[in-house]
DNA sequence: TTACGCATGTAAGAGGTTACATGATTTT
DNA sequence: AAAATCATGTAACCTCTTACATGCGTAA
C-alpha cells in the first residue's frame, strides 16, 4: 500500500549521468530538478544501501586511504536495465497539493488585503524560481552545449519556465482584477 | 516530524461552504479541487472524528430514524476561528514531484519514439483535464453566479486553466521540435 | 582553535494510500 | 434478486521528513 517509492529511479537516473556519492545526488537533485523532483537524506542513504544490495549499483571508490569517507556509486548493467524499464513505462498522473491555492479557493473569509498579500507572496516566489532556472538554462547553453544530457535537461527546464511564466501572468491578472474591483469581469 | 497535515483545513473550509458528510467532502474535493487538492477515505474519517472531539465541528443531523447512517457535520464558532487563523497565515512553498518530468529529464536513454509517446500521453491527459475544468467553470458562471464562493472558485479554476494551457503549449512546441529534429533550436 | 562545510547514516513518528469490512438503499 | 452505489470506518503498511549523531577536512 502507499504507492511505490520512486526514489530508486531518481538515483539510478542520476548515476547514469556519471558516478556520484549520495551527498552529490541529493544536492544535485535539489539544485537542478527542484521544480519537479527532490529527495531528502532519510530517503537517499537507505535507498543507496538497498540498491547496492540488489546489485543495481556498486561502489566505485571507497577512498579508504586517509581520505574522508565518501562512497561513490556507479550503475551496474542490471541497474541500467532497471532504469530503462522504468523510463519506458507510461506514468500515472500524480496528485498534487498546493496549500496556497486551497486558501485562495476558500478565500471568501479573507479581506481583499489579505487575499492580495497571498498572491503577491506567490508572485515573488515564482519570480525568484523563474530567474533561478533561467540562470541554469543559460549556464547549460553556454558551458554544456555538447553534453548528451543537456538537450533533455533544457526541455524540462523550458517546461518549468513556461509554466512559471503562466502562473506569473495569472498572478498579475488576478491582482489587477481584484484591485480594480472588476470582480464581474470573470463572469462575462 | 513529517510536516503537519493540512487535511483538517481542507475539511473546515469545505464545511464553511455548507454542512456536509465525510462522503460529500471527499467527493466534492476530488471533483472541484482535484487539480490542487485531494483527500482519501483513510484521511477524512479519522480527521472528522478528531475535529469533532476538539469541538471545531459538530454533527448536525444523525438521521437515526430508519435512514441510512449519514453524519452531516457543521462548523462551530471555534472551527471558524481556526479556519480564519489558517487562511491568514502565509504558506510555505510545497515540494512537488512529477514522475513523468523526471523521466523526460533522464530521457537520454529513450528513443525518440518513446520520448514522443510520453509527451503525447501527457498532452492528452492535460487536454482532458482542461476540458473538464472548463465545463465546471461554465457551470459555475451559469448556475451559481451569485454564490459568494463562486468568485473565489473561478479564480482558482482560472489558475488551473492558465497553467494547463501553458503546459499544453509546451507539449506542442516540444513535440514539434523533436519531430523536426531541430534539436539545436533550443540552443540559440 | 573554532567554526563551517563535507559526508554518511539512523531513529522517530507523522502522513498518506490502498484494501478490506460492513451494511443500507437504490437501480436494473 | 442481483448489482451498483451510498456511506462509514479500520487496519496494514509504506513513505517521507525532521532531527539527531558522528567524524573528518579545511579555512578564518
Amino acid at each position: 500500500m502507499a504507492r511505490e517509492s520512486k526514489t530508486k529511479y531518481a538515483i539510478l537516473g542520476a548515476l547514469n549521468i556519471h558516478p556520484m556519492s549520495g551527498y552529490d545526488i541529493k544536492n544535485w537533485l535539489t539544485k537542478v530538478t527542484g521544480s519537479f523532483w527532490s529527495e531528502s537524506d532519510g530517503q537517499i542513504y537507505p535507498a543507496l544501501a538497498n540498491l547496492q544490495k540488489i546489485n543495481l549499483i556498486r561502489i566505485e571508490k571507497n577512498s579508504s586511504s586517509s581520505k574522508r569517507l565518501r562512497n561513490v556509486y556507479r550503475l551496474t548493467k542490471k541497474g541500467e536495465k532497471e532504469l530503462d524499464a522504468w523510463l519506458e513505462k507510461p506514468t500515472q498522473t500524480t496528485t498534487i497539493r498546493s496549500e496556497l491555492v486551497l486558501k485562495l479557493f476558500y478565500g471568501k473569509r479573507l479581506t481583499n488585503k489579505q487575499y492580495i498579500a497571498h498572491i503577491k507572496r506567490r508572485e515573488l516566489q515564482v519570480l525568484a524560481k523563474l530567474q533561478y532556472y533561467q540562470e541554469i538554462t543559460e549556464h547549460l547553453k553556454k558551458d554544456h552545449k555538447n553534453d548528451p544530457d543537456t538537450f533533455y535537461w533544457l526541455i524540462t527546464l523550458n517546461r518549468t519556465e513556461t509554466i512559471h511564466n503562466a502562473e506569473l501572468n495569472w498572478c498579475h491578472e488576478t491582482l489587477k482584477m481584484i484591485k480594480n474591483k472588476k470582480k464581474l469581469s470573470l463572469h462575462l
